[in-house]
DNA sequence: GAAAATATTGAAAACGTTACCATACTTACT
DNA sequence: AGTAAGTATGGTAACGTTTTCAATATTTTC
């Protein structure tokens, strides 16, 4: 394997200069210049990045951690984010943190070892250990779609409760009023969604029924199914759905059909993410976009704000959703 | 940053000793051992990567490269990649590289600063460049859904050709004839299929008709769409389609549905890969299975005794598929 | 035309580890 | 008792870069 001494010796220079040329420093000569770019294009040399990050103290490497089993809209913000990492001339590299605290530790410990130059965090994490060591070596961070009371942190998110308010709002000016909800976890934006699903009905005076509530336990189609199924087992009447995820909601219109019943016809069903897949499935998925470009896109800028130095003071910046009607709902006949 | 000097001080004995300790090497009294265990444990050290790597020769590291726009598919295959990979204690990079050839240069020369122990490509790369380093280099590779003539390297695939055949000879059994095809790129996997597509119609003794080829750019589901009402628009009738991937079998559901055409009753649709969203869709999608688990199973236990020396000369496996009959298809009424 | 400034260059230190070698001490076997 | 073989330990070189410093060469300025 080529090193940058072999480059020296190839161009006749010293490894200073191939350094200075590899690096567009200044204070190199054209004919030197041309040498060491002729002996690097002759052996495909390449710096070793693992040399060069132990001596320059940064690896211009920017950790994105998300879940193990991320779902579409996770798949579609790390994109986004991948790109515009890229256009600042990072590098991106990919921590999968499983659900159980020990898949999380072992990212942890992944991600201390190299040494990250900044991190987006696109999930929620549980270990207390992930904060601390973040804040005590003050690295830069960023939290996407989600923050934490306990943690001063920079912080992109969208105001979930609102957003799942206009969905069940919807619904009811159709004039349902039987409406189940899909939801997950406790914690995080699940709880938060279901907290605006309750307001909205409270506000239209319609009585909470726990018997209308269903966890999924991950946001899959699958578990949409499965969910939906308890539901119409639980045999308390209801004319709509609100599925805290798109995947849910799709899983949720499979066994609906499985049953006889069919959207919108026999049940509404509105959805959360808005995915690719949200407009084109049949029937199209009526739902809440979230604005996945901008939430990538910002949460980039800020993490380079941070990087740079241009910014110390950790924002939190909430982006607006979009309710998309689709073919999902329907009114109540 | 605490380094391994800080634990040795903090200890009391020779950095020896600590990497000794460190990786789980002998000659350590459990005395030592165990005040080097606990310096480790109330300073949070781990040691850095980038300078492990550099002297010790090794990264630990596989790459696995990925187009940019991956289908689900290939999220599925990536994956069961990294989960196995992780279980021979192997760190695992995303290679991401986008389809113009600027893009994949870029892509192989972050993989070359990176020195990696080994490579997985989930796809078709162009550049020759790709090839020349690995093989100059000796790199151990696997090549997960292709191979490749000109290349000797261990690969995975599956007999793309039959599986096409299948998927068609069904339509035929069903009594269509006038079969569409949605395909892609004129090389890989797309034109092997099509070969598959031509051979089913020859031996059935049906001819082959260019009006009913149409090429899809990408394989999502809005190419599905675009090339189906194109294909549409020529009013050369059909009543079968098949869609070289799952996603374009979706969209062209979707678009046969915008214009009125119900699926199964009107066109039978047949896809391939058998991705999740096939069991979940309305209907849900007859398709060709790929072994996705299997493949993935396959592609590291392959590197693994490349990596290991256990097996020098390259192998080429072919892994079966499925045929999955669910509910796009119908009798030709 | 001399002094000052600036550009070009290379030597050597440093980064945080592992690998290798040397030494001191045990233990085991003739 | 004396040698061989092993165990525990530390010192130091090495890995491939960038950074810092010092030395020269060239240009600019008055």
């Amino acid at each position: 394997m080529v090193s940058i001494k072999d480059i020296a010796k190839l161009a006749d220079v010293s490894v200073s200069t191939v350094s200075r040329v590899l690096n567009e420093q200044e204070h190199v000569s054209i004919e030197k210049r041309t040498r060491v770019l002729q002996a690097i294009k002759q052996t495909g040399y390449v710096p070793n990045r693992a040399a060069r990050d132990m001596v320059s103290k940064r690896t211009t490497t920017i950790g994105v951690v998300m879940p193990e089993t991320f779902n579409m809209f996770q798949r579609q913000l790390f994109s986004m984010v991948a790109h515009h990492l890229e256009q600042f001339s990072y590098y991106t590299s990919f921590y999968f943190s499983s659900t159980d605290l020990q898949g999380e530790r072992a990212c942890l410990n992944r991600l201390k070892a190299d040494r990250l130059d900044g991190i987006i965090l696109l999930h929620e994490i549980m270990i207390p250990e992930f904060q601390t060591y973040l804040e005590a070596n003050a690295i830069p961070t960023v939290l996407a779609t989600f923050s934490r009371k306990d943690w001063q942190a920079t912080s992109i998110t969208i105001s979930e409760e609102d957003a799942a308010l206009t969905a069940v709002n919807h619904l009811i000016s159709l004039g349902h009023r039987k409406i189940g909800f899909i939801g997950g976890e406790k914690y995080g934006f699940a709880s938060v969604r279901l907290e605006g699903y309750k307001r909205a009905l409270k506000d239209a005076g319609i009585d909470f029924d726990e018997q209308l509530v269903v966890q999924a336990q991950t946001y899959t189609m699958e578990e949409g199914a499965v969910a939906t199924r308890t539901l119409i087992d639980r045999a308390t009447p209801f004319t709509a759905l609100f599925a805290i995820t798109d995947e849910l909601a799709l899983g949720a219109i499979r066994a609906l059909a499985d049953r006889g019943l069919s959207v919108p016809d026999d049940v509404s069903v509105v959805g959360f993410d808005d995915i690719e897949l949200a407009s084109y499935s049949v029937p199209r998925l009526t739902t809440i976009r979230q604005p996945i470009p901008e939430m990538g896109q910002m949460a980039v800028a800020l993490l380079y704000s941070l990087l740079t130095g241009s910014s110390r003071t950790p924002l939190s910046i909430s982006l607006p959703t979009t309710f998309i009607e689709r073919e999902s709902t329907a009114r109540l006949v």
